[in-house]
DNA sequence: ACAAAAGTGTTGAGCGTACACCCATGG
DNA sequence: CCATGGGTGTACGCTCAACACTTTTGT
């Protein structure tokens, strides 16, 4: 068909902020562009929406086929959108963001679509590091967002795997807060805020008591009362 | 097919969730479609994003058009986007959404695009009348995140004057959460936030003692500690 | 004088912070 | 037995909800 809208096009992407922890340290995963433009530059995991495609779930197929973790995304939620008319050379392109979570431990799967997908830390992200498009932006808006709803949602739990002690969700909120946190205050905040729950077994780390095993509870996400950001030390 | 591009084509059109207060109700501003789909149906106000022009700047654009209200927003934050490859008939649209606040006592201008723009209250739009689109999902989304925006921001003040009372202030808190306040606790809360200063002036309206006029605080947005939720009665 | 609204005082309950202390394990 | 991390006890200070009370006006 002619094409003979009366009303502008555009193209529609997704870029997806993908956050985790390692080493004690909030990364983000980026891909090297193959293409121009920004070819060989940094970027964040996105594409093309496809013309049936839902938002989510193009979101969903982009970070599998550009990164094979799609299938290990804890949370994925709508981060907002982005469609300054210069911000692609390519033309006018509206992307919409989203932000996921992943649990530590989890690699790029290697034989994926782009050649290299790599966890950075996201202060070197956001420092020197010069991303392709406006995804400097975008990121910042996702780390800012994520630190945000630590504070009153269960999305810590996403950073650490389905069984997790109270140790490991309190190294999640220290290093996305980057404040140091009182152990044991922690401890009795977040087993009684209702979105955890014992599962009954305990484990051992390295020296010291074994610490019991949790899980989050299902359907819930509301911290109330919020945990507050003040820190210790 | 002509269309040669390699990649899927879409449109891109804003909506506007424009929430105001009037006769102590929270009410939304809603446009009657002229032409199909959903010819006679209400809509939010909202149309397609021109080839060079920003997506915050569609939404004032279409805002001005349709209603004559453009220039007095006061407040004007993304919400999300909506992209279900089925919520539009015409074809593959996608609607970047947008959350606008205005003073009470501000009505549509005549004269403008669309025949009628009309004050409904949300309680109504949201109950059993259907809009067009998935434009009651997008509807309540809006005044969801008004409601959870009023506690730690000082989104309050864009619903009132310039020069505004600790009363109604008040009002706009107990209209939009639909609850009681304790008058008293209010009025320390509010003066002692940061976010409201005193002009020096007073007014009065009826019977009773005359209240301190208040402006709200150049950039001070954010509010700590947040105004609770709490109930009286 | 009375009603009504603005604004301040007061009090008791509950929560958060700080930090002491006990528990359970590895070396 | 010591070091290390897990987890509990406790006390002080602060905030908040509830509500009594004072102030200033209109009728």
């Amino acid at each position: 068909m002619v094409y003979t809208s009366e009303h502008p096009i555009f193209y529609v992407t997704v870029d997806v902020v993908v956050l985790a922890i390692r080493d004690d340290a909030l990364h983000a995963l980026v891909v090297e562009r193959g293409s121009n433009p920004f070819k060989g530059r940094w970027a964040l995991p996105g594409g093309f929406v496809e013309p049936e495609e839902g938002l989510r779930d193009a979101a969903v197929r982009e970070l599998e086929e550009e990164t094979g973790v799609g299938t290990r995304v804890r949370r994925l939620e709508q981060l907002g959108s982005y469609g300054d008319p210069d911000r692609d050379p390519r033309g006018r392109v509206v992307s919409v963001a989203w932000l996921a979570v992943l649990p530590h431990g989890v690699a790029p799967a290697s034989g994926s679509d782009a050649a290299d997908a790599e966890w950075k830390p996201v202060s070197s992200l956001l420092g020197g590091e010069r991303l392709a498009f406006d995804h400097r932006s975008i990121l910042a808006d996702g780390v800012e967002r994520a630190r945000s709803k630590l504070e009153y949602t269960a999305m810590a739990t996403a950073f650490v795997g389905p069984k997790f002690t109270v140790a490991e969700l309190r190294r999640v909120y220290e290093v996305v807060w980057g404040v140091g946190l009182d152990a044991g205050n922690f401890h009795r905040k977040v087993t009684s805020a209702g979105f955890v729950e014992p599962t009954g077994d305990s484990v051992q780390r390295g020296p010291g008591r074994p610490a019991a095993l949790y899980r989050h509870v299902e359907g819930a996400d509301e911290l109330n009362p919020p945990l507050t950001r003040s820190a210790l030390r």
